[in-house]
DNA sequence: ATCAAAATTGTATTTATTACAAATTTGCAA
DNA sequence: TTGCAAATTTGTAATAAATACAATTTTGAT
């Protein structure tokens, strides 16, 4: 559990003001790092602030990826998912289980460019999609008992 | 523009029993290299498939994704985009006016794993955000007037 | 205490995607 | 050729993530 100064530190670090909400949510990011989506963010503190909306919820994590405070990521197609690890790693995807994962990456060139030709890079994602340990099994598993079916 | 037999072939090498409608829509993605949308493939092809329904264009995409036969890029937010280059590549996205571009890559350990402890890696996507050299411009001159305005 | 700017809230809307059942096409076997 | 089951396509209805926007509340400076 984050305290609630090392939240506001790193609001503040990113040029964030800090509010009741946006402590919240940006608490909430920090002690969950399993990169929660917007409605779990949102069920995950509506207890606490019951006053919550989920627009705010919405704006709120928009500005914290838009500040740098968070990363904001799109490798599940159905949700947008948040990520108060801003340090560089790769992440992964279970298409079974719709699991995100951190991946640690060693250091490559492909990661840390800032620009290519013209463009200015801002961002830089690294998203690997597959089964994890457990998927991998049931998958294997159905797909033996279809072939027996067949 | 890729011939039919092409179309075809690349079908057939990744187990897509060809139909009229599956023909058409892997060559489009073959002719637009472009990262194209549902919307977009429909839309180009309804003129000359009039029958032709979204449905089949959705489940079709998603079939050339699930057999390799192309590329589900999840790098926007709004739309899953599609490609038909499956050599190793990355992509870049402008932030601005939302254009995907193709970026090469050299060879790093990365983003060629197949398995990441006990997970399995199927897929391996190196995505860019930033802004592309138009936009670039755009952004910068549009900062300095709301900076004058202040 | 006043008041404008900033932040939050809640509702209404948009829109990409999926679900599903009906219709059509395909390909094989009688 | 005819019949028929499986595969494919179609169209509509439903789902749900995200946004727009106006109203309300809060903040902070004077």
């Amino acid at each position: 559990m984050e305290t609630q100064s090392e939240v506001i530190k790193r609001l503040e670090r990113f040029g964030v003001k800090p509010s009741l909400q946006r402590i919240a949510i940006m608490g909430y990011l920090m002690d969950n790092l399993v990169h929660p989506t917007v409605d779990t963010v949102f069920n995950g503190l509506s207890s606490s602030i019951p006053t919550l909306s989920k627009t705010t919820v919405y704006n709120t994590l928009k500005l914290l990826a838009r500040q740098g405070a968070a990363l904001e990521l799109s490798i599940d197609d159905k949700n947008v998912r948040y990520d108060a690890n801003i340090f560089l790693h790769a992440h992964f995807r279970c298409k079974h289980c719709g699991s995100v994962y951190d991946v640690p990456v060693g250091s490559c060139e492909a990661l840390t460019v800032t620009s290519i030709g013209d463009f200015m890079v801002a961002e830089r994602h690294l998203y690997y999609k597959g089964y994890c340990g457990k998927c991998k099994a049931e998958v294997a598993a159905r797909a033996a008992t279809a072939a027996a079916d067949a």
